[in-house]
DNA sequence: ACAAGACATAAGCATACACTTATGTGATTC
DNA sequence: GAATCACATAAGTGTATGCTTATGTCTTGT
């Protein structure tokens, strides 16, 4: 199941927060590791999490790999997200803010 | 932080499960857990965790204990989700839903 | 061709987690 | 007020998970 998937990768605050840097822009493992004292193992095993999960995509250049964020996964948790939207109060801040980026 | 503690309440197969009975109407534990084959332990852990993650509230009513979805939790999803909008793409039908469901 | 670089995979290990059984707590019923 | 019910908590256990070190694969540079 790729909602388990998704939610499992998240769950990790090591992935949460290699898949910000790549929100951040595309970036290959090695430059991904910069400051974050990670193993190259470990940074590959996280990146085939996200992966797994839709949420990372590879683009084979050559020896380097590299990622960047797929917009796929990030659409299902907005689907996952949008079945419970009876219970979003309207008073929410960040849901105003959801909106008026939306609007644009 | 909390943000940790809702993707990692997501990530498990009951608790998500136990999120959707709720979302189609409060419930106390041991209505959640018919037709669930869960303990009863078992039952009130998943709820703690779900609680602490503020996606679940609870509402003492005598000896039972009434559950119901905590928006809180969802909206800092949204908010988390919102973080990431230049990656939605334009074309996903439950964004577009959602946008139409903010609207009024 | 060979060395080195970028990354993946394998195997082992310590910790986290979801479950179990047992017990505790507070409210209701008889 | 004693038993029962609804639920929480404690303690123990097997499995999942994230890490490590070691090694493999493919590409590039010389």
């Amino acid at each position: 199941m790729i909602e388990h998937d998704i939610f499992r990768a998240l769950a990790d605050s090591t992935r949460r927060t290699i898949f910000e840097k790549l929100a951040n822009g595309s970036m290959n493992a090695s430059m991904l590791r910069q400051g974050m004292d990670i193993s190259q193992p470990a940074m590959s095993q996280h990146l085939a999490v996200l992966r797994a999960a839709r949420l990372v995509r590879e683009q084979k250049e050559g020896r380097f790999v590299n990622y960047e964020v797929d917009p796929d996964g990030l659409a299902l948790i907005a689907q996952w997200l949008a079945k419970y939207r009876a219970y979003w109060p309207a008073r929410i801040d960040a849901l105003k803010l959801l909106l008026k980026d939306m609007d644009q």
